[in-house]
This record gives structure tokens, sequence and C-alpha cells, in this order.
DNA sequence: AGCTTTTTTAAGCCAATTTTAAGAATGGTC
DNA sequence: GACCATTCTTAAAATTGGCTTAAAAAAGCT
């Protein structure tokens, strides 16, 4: 899966590279419309999905939205101008929501996150600890995915409140806290050890294997 | 690897302070333009990365790193002005990324350290020896951490003080040997030499190979 | 609006970690 | 060997960080 991001401010566009990255797509950036452009032409049936920032310096995102219809047909959804939007600033979280359910419309890609006897369809939205369906709040999904998409590796807490929350400074809080707990009250089973490991002064992980 | 935080809001200063050190890093926090003009020109050589708020009451951000250019003219990337700028509000992991790109200047940092047997993954947050994985707490981690990263070279007590236990002056304390004791209780074979040899009078090291 | 569910905040508790402190052991020097 | 300085070891005190709850606040539903 293949992003072209279009942005002319370099700390954004980074940012949004990085994290897409970290979710597996595949990203290209072009810093100035002219840019934006040229690729967006040269490398169309590439790209899945191409964000353009709206304000641009040169061309607009407005001017290479017409563009790409004008020299290509065959674009759906692009005739009348953009998919979709959002407007600056957005949450990451947001943005990836909205790539997910673009994505979807053409290919599917990876859904399922399995560990430790958890299994997590994103698309259906469902979790399942060793084939039983669980049924999770929206805030106790997303933490958990971000703890499958991370498995073997550490979440730290900066990482989880940034991620998960959308909150980036300012942080004194315990939620973490209490929905680690909620987790484990409903996916750890009586007797063993739990699914969540706590890394004590760091943050949490779960295991690929797990007994 | 010591980071120098300039800014006056102290919400933003603790937050970040918390976030890197939890990533390993130490941190100095100045509230105010001079205090962090002062901290930035006794102990420039200290520091590996200075994170400026543009806007502070009294001497700003421009103000600063102007002055310690005239100062030092050793300092390379801050001769016009600074290495780089992340806007607010900016997020931690974007923050962190731009950090170990200036950290590693091109390359990449390793997430694997080992020596005499020990193997330890960064990202992971594990620690092995001879493929048995080995519990350690948050600073014996910290400690080791120092230890590998300088295999080979001696590890004074004053440089060990002040980068894994972020104390500066005045140091008057038998912390070190109580957590190299630890360390060894959980490293150590019977009958072996130990895995960190004492240099009397000096500090502590860890030899590449070991037997 | 009123009710339910979810999310966040707050506080007390407990356990692990970190620090302190003091005596024992070791190494170096005369 | 005696002496001093440094390091080792141990145990107890202090602190921190995470767990658990309950209640408040916010968001969703009918």
């Amino acid at each position: 899966m293949r992003i072209l991001i279009v942005e002319d401010e370099a700390s954004i566009a980074n940012f949004v590279r990085d994290g897409l990255e970290e979710e597996g797509y595949a990203v290209d950036v072009a810093n100035n419309g002219k840019q934006g452009l040229q690729l967006a032409l040269d490398y169309l049936e590439e790209y899945d999905v191409i964000l353009l920032d709206w304000m641009l310096p040169g061309l607009s995102g407005i001017e290479i939205c017409r563009n790409i219809r004008k020299q290509n047909k065959v674009v759906f959804g692009l005739e009348t101008g953009a998919d979709d939007y959002i407007r600056k600033p957005f949450s990451f979280e947001e943005l990836l929501a909205r790539i997910r359910v673009h994505m979807r419309k053409g290919q599917t890609q990876p859904v399922l996150f399995s560990a430790a006897g958890i299994e997590m369809d994103i698309e259906k939205h469902t979790v399942s600890k060793n084939g039983a369906i669980v049924e999770l709040t929206q805030k106790e999904f997303s933490l958990l995915e971000y703890f499958l998409r991370n498995k073997g590796k550490v979440c730290r807490r900066t990482g989880i409140i940034e991620k998960v929350w959308d909150i980036h400074f300012d942080y004194d809080t315990s939620v973490i806290d209490v929905y680690v707990n909620a987790l484990r009250k409903k996916l750890d089973e009586p007797g063993k050890s739990s699914v969540i490991i706590t890394v004590r002064g760091v943050g949490y992980k779960i295991e690929e294997e797990w007994a």
C-alpha cells in the first residue's frame, strides 16, 4: 500500500510519514505542489491514497486535484474534487482511520492481529480470546490494538498516551493503568500470568508466545 | 546522552523531561532564558542536544542561540541559528524521532548491545545471558546499558553517576556499588570471574570477550 | 430530556525499587 | 604485618510506581 503526501511544511510531512510507515505503509513525500503533481501523474497507478495539503505555495491542492482529473479520467472519486478531507490540526489516529476506510474500498490489508491466544480483526472490529468473542469498549480496543501492533516490543507510557489518547503534553493521568486493568479483567485467565506484562518504570508489553 | 530543555511553561517542560528520561536520556531543565543560557554555556560540551523554546520571557530562544554561537565557535549547526525546529503543538514521538536523527548524525542507533555473553535489546527492553532471559530493574538496566555502550572502555564513577543517575556535583553515595553488586548477582556465573571488572580508584568496565 | 455506557479523575493501598548507611572484606603501600 | 583507602555486601528506610476502586464527567441512545 503506497501513499503520497504533498505537504510543504516539513515537520508535518515527516511526522505523518513516520507515523504511516510505522503502520506499514510505503510513503512518498513531495514538499511542493509542482513536485506533488509530477509524482501523482507519473505514478498514479501506484498510489492507493494521496494526501494533499490544501494550502500550498505555488500550485494549490485544488489545482493538483483538477490536474489529476484532467489528465486521467479513470481515477474514481477525484472527478468531483477529492474523496475526503480532514481539517488541520488533525489527530493522527483520525487520519489513520480515514485512510483505512479508503483503503478498504480497494484492497484489504493486515486487518488481523494475534498474540497470546488473542485475535483481533480490525475490519470486523472484534476481539476473541481462545476463540470466544470478548466485548471491548472503543478505548480498550485501541489500546489492545496498539499493544498487538507492537507485540514483543515494550510500549512506553509516553508512546501509548500519544498514539492511543492523542495527548501530547501535560499528561498526568492514570488512564493507562485503568484501561490495562480493564483489559486484564476481560482477557486474563485465572491462575495464569497476565497477557499484558508490566515493565515497571517503562510501560507494558504483550509477548508473542505465552503460557 | 544529555539534553538541556529551556522552556518556561512547567507543564511542557516536565512532560518532555519525563518522556526523555523514560527513553534513557539524562535531562536538565531551565525554566527561563537566562538560566538556560547560563547552563548552556557552562556545560556546552556536556549537552548532546539543546531544546529551546523560541518564545521565552526575558531572553528569547533566538538570543540564546546567538549567544551560544558568539561564545563558542565550535558548535556545529548552531552557526546559522539552529539545527532544526519543531512547531508547537508537537507530538512527543515526533520530537523523539528528530532527536534520534540528530543524535545519530546519519547512523541508525543500535537497538542491540552485546558483550561477555550478555545481549541487550533496547526495543524489547530485555537482557539475556547465554540465551537465558535475565530480569532487571530500571536502574539495573540503565547501568548495564551504559556499560555495554562503553564496552571495552573504563566507565568512571563520575561518568556513571552523571549519565545514569543524573547527579552532577556533590555526590557522596554508594549507589553504584550497590547496583554493580546487584548486576553481578544476576549476571555472573559461579567460579568464573565477574562480567563487570572493577578498576580500582577509577570505575568499572565490561570487556568484549570474556571467559 | 433522561437513562445507560464509556471515559476520566482521584485516592488509598501495596509491592517493588531505589537509596542510605554501616560493617566486612580487599588491595595497595610503607 | 599494619594501616589506609576503596570496594563489597547486607539490611533497613524511603520512595516511587502501579493496582484497584469508586465516583465524577462526558458521550451515546431512545
